[in-house]
DNA sequence: CGACCCTTTGAGGCAAATCAACTTTGGTGG
DNA sequence: CCACCAAAGTTGATTTGCCTCAAAGGGTCG
């Protein structure tokens, strides 16, 4: 499933049209002046994928960057024999950093060092680098948008790291969840955001392979803890990518590495047993 | 050990005497304009702290940034019991992102995500947040220098994703002695850079605990590990902090998740057992 | 020179991986 | 609309790589 044999015909967006998206869709540009979004909207295009397409290709030359309006893309980096570790899930609003380059000397853009797949149908703008660097020049003030998003992006990876070197299974996934949930809402997660007092309802888009890709586990692993939480009455379920979360505080505690009384009352549950 | 109580007197650091330390550590600095340099030399002072000193204290507020001028710093998060990931080392020439700010509104530095702590005599450069904020707005060129340096850290943090949660203990190891081999050669590296054909003098300044919470293991496996290496012919070493690589192929093998030949030898000295 | 800390080595245990069915889901075509 | 089928998810049994607990070397610095 190569990218471009499905690509739709693709107009220059207008500057018009970014103006529009940038009022529907929150994302990088949404910090942009007008005069920005202008320069920008001449060389950005707008399309769309079906799910399991591949977006970056790991090892291919970085020449584009993008921006997701809707759906959600998994970026990955792989071993020799297969393994992978997804890096992390990119949702409508976020910006999939495909290498911008800022030093001037450097025309070199060098190669992708993931690779991005397409989890559902997504809708995104994509920016070729040739085009958008030397805009980083001309208008500072993207350069300062693009430090505050890519300092967040570190800040992210840093909590990601104590999670994979150091969280159990339990406080891994109670850790994802709650990071689902704090997400700017998503389309299918507003449309049942009428949770009754301390219930959240969450839709998760990835599979469970992804998750376990995620969070340094196996399928298996994710499978038996959720079921555990459900068990436990921190979660409840309507399909695999529909739940609603139950017991927030209990999800707050494994996060954070404390004893919790979820764990309390299953020890008391296995006694029961 | 609190950080303000072995400053020295600090002086600030003259333009003249920042411009003399571009020559002599290759840092961000080195990327400036001389009239940048200016600015930032105004601000900025230079001081050293001995071994085992707090330099950030995770949860304060985040008011500064440093560049390492000589020795090693290591950066972590700590869960709620102890348990610690150490998010990297900052050696000698890289920059300490205590979370420069670029959005203009807002004024909160928030605090510091992450702790930091010498591990040996570090020499550093100080940089006040709300002198160095406005800066970036006035010399666009120190925001992109700043980007090209965040891009890199984010790459680095995805290798380490990889490693946390797929690589195996074996693969950890060989990975973390590989990435300090190739670091810019330090003053204790460069003294006995006369490698014999195929073989790599490495110093290692931080402890086997360090290394541990580094790659997401205890101490005992680190130990283990080196132990193996050493047996099987791929290092070998003259007291803990100095070793010599002498099969850097099968470290790089091992750390792209290959089968080696050092492997294949392992067996064989099991099966001679 | 001794005390302490760091490192190494050994023995045993456990959390998560692996291997192996079985069940549910969702998409497709009759 | 239902039957079918492949893909995804769940559950159980067993194995294993790394952790935990324990104790014996080595280095270093007062």
């Amino acid at each position: 499933m190569v990218y471009s044999h499905s690509l739709a015909p693709t107009p220059y967006t207008t500057p018009q049209r970014c103006l529009d998206c940038t009022r529907t869709v929150h994302s990088l540009c949404t910090n942009l002046t007008e005069q920005e979004i202008a320069h920008i909207a001449r060389f950005s295009h707008r399309t769309h994928l079906p799910h399991g397409s591949l977006l970056i290709e790991e090892g291919s030359p970085a020449i584009a960057s993008f921006t997701i309006l809707s759906g959600t893309v998994r970026v990955f980096k792989s071993l020799a024999d297969g393994r992978r570790q997804i890096i992390g899930f990119i949702d409508a609003g976020q910006f999939l950093n495909g290498g911008v380059r800022c030093d001037e000397a450097n025309n070199d853009n060098g190669t992708y060092t993931f690779g991005a797949e397409t989890i559902n149908t997504v809708h995104f703008c994509r920016f070729q680098h040739n085009n958008f660097n030397p805009l980083l020049k001309d208008f500072p003030h993207l350069g300062r948008v693009l430090l505050t998003s890519l300092t967040a992006h570190i800040t992210k990876a840093q909590e990601q790291m104590l999670l994979l070197g150091r969280k159990t299974s339990r406080e891994k996934i109670a850790s994802f969840l709650l990071h689902r949930l704090t997400l700017p809402l998503t389309e299918k997660n507003t449309t049942d955001s009428s949770a009754s007092d301390s219930s959240f309802p969450l839709f998760l888009p990835m599979s469970r392979v992804d998750i376990a890709d995620y969070l340094g586990l196996t399928v298996e692993t994710v499978s038996r803890t959720m079921s555990t939480f459900r068990r436990e009455g921190i979660i409840t379920s309507s399909g695999h990518h529909t739940l609603r979360v139950t017991n927030i505080a209990a999800l707050r505690a494994l996060a954070n590495g404390q004893k919790t009384s979820a764990e309390t009352s299953q020890s008391a549950f296995k006694a029961n047993v």
